[in-house]
DNA sequence: CGGACTATTGAGACTCCTCAACTAACGTGG
DNA sequence: CCACGTTAGTTGAGGAGTCTCAATAGTCCG
């Protein structure tokens, strides 16, 4: 029914900054040609599930948070979106998720329909796109699994882990964690009070410390084993 | 970090058979050219994870189950690959998951190498295929969704209506779950005693009825509100 | 400096998991 | 064709973990 997707290994799937660094100057360009730059307050909202689905934007620079409000009054965070990641996912015309702006944010707005011409003439960059879906792809079914492990520190340290992997910083044991305690609490499937005692044991046994919007790793070897236990 | 795809209201976004409905005559010649048909027998392997990711696979008819074994013994199971499903996720070369056949099976299998000439020379067929990943990126939302849920009859009632949407049957009361118990339980990520107990109480409230490979909706207007509940 | 929001900590209830026993169904070989 | 062994599925009792509700400390911003 889902996920396991075709691709490639002989393909350039570079993780991170894949638009940034995989096209080339004329294929930015056209890109470009067709992009609106956007700039966003903090807490803006870039667009609401359910709207028309007209474009597809491209983060240009902040903290985009993408999310799902349920019937029975909890949100489910679907994910972060980073500098350069893609979003806009839609179904039936719709958008799936409402995004919203976490931190100031750049974001470059592109017509689908003009997207779409684009890629139907250019075998190229419509791979590079396809490779960025892919990689959209493996990052939901790291989701998946963490949303998998039973115990609340386990899901800290993969969630940690994964943020650690997506976004590599000079200091390996630095992680920044620009969102607070609710969204990464909706994003792990806790409850926030859940988030707060699962930290607190994770500083009391040594193995991560937490301040204001970063966590520490301290203990390499047992935050690694951890995150594998899965 | 992930998921909220990228795409594209214009597109022919069906759900089901994409392979089969959408592709003109020249492109499945195309693709007939470089593929292998393989009938496989119900428990046998496609490939494991962490095997090199030379092909990737169109299911031709039967299921197929793609999982991961996970270090403390637990399966994780990612989905079930249906008729005209695409599968064999790659990451750094190697395949993601394990994929096994539960029936009787034909697969199509594809070169990798192929596969990529083939898409970069035809930007429709790349197109289709960019539609096909997409799905797929929704069935992962949606079991994300599933395992958002906190009580196990939600689970099944989402699991049951997610198969129903995937392969419609002409009685819209009927699904067929040609799983066991398990691999049902391994993929919504429940004990499989679990399982048994929400099915138990599902059939005891008159809401849904369960043999031995299917289930039947008995009272939709409360099946319905269990699966919007979420 | 004040107010609102965020984060933390505590106590009790609820749900699912684990372990175990038992029944049913299947498939294989005699 | 039947008997037996193995696997799948169901049901019960107890324990572990998180959620909920509530109160308190801390932080950010106007």
């Amino acid at each position: 029914v889902n996920s396991d997707l075709p691709v490639v290994r002989a393909l350039p799937l570079a993780g991170v900054g894949l638009v940034r660094q995989l096209l080339t100057d004329a294929q930015r360009r056209k890109l470009a040609a067709i992009a609106t730059r956007v700039e966003l307050r903090p807490r803006a909202i870039v667009y609401r599930e359910g709207d028309p689905a007209d474009s597809i934007f491209i983060n240009g620079g902040g903290l985009v948070i993408s999310f799902k409000e349920l019937p029975s009054g909890r949100r489910r965070v679907a994910g972060f979106r980073f500098q350069a990641d893609i979003f806009g996912l839609a179904d039936q015309g719709r958008y799936v998720n409402s995004t919203r702006a976490l931190t100031a944010v750049t974001l470059y707005e592109i017509p689908i329909d003009a997207m779409a011409e684009v890629l139907k003439q250019d075998a190229e960059l419509e791979f590079q796109f396809l490779c960025k879906v892919v990689h959209e792809m493996r990052q939901a079914q790291r989701q998946i699994l963490i949303l998998a492990r039973r115990d609340a520190k386990g899901r800290i340290a993969m969630f940690v882990d994964m943020l650690r992997n997506a976004r590599p910083s000079d200091d390996p044991a630095a992680v920044d964690l620009p969102m607070n305690r609710s969204d990464i609490a909706d994003f792990i499937d806790l409850a926030p009070e859940s988030v707060s005692r699962a930290c607190a044991r994770l500083r009391q046994d040594g193995i991560m410390a937490f301040e204001r919007r970063a966590a520490r790793i301290l203990d390499h070897e047992r935050f690694d084993a951890l995150v594998a236990a899965g």
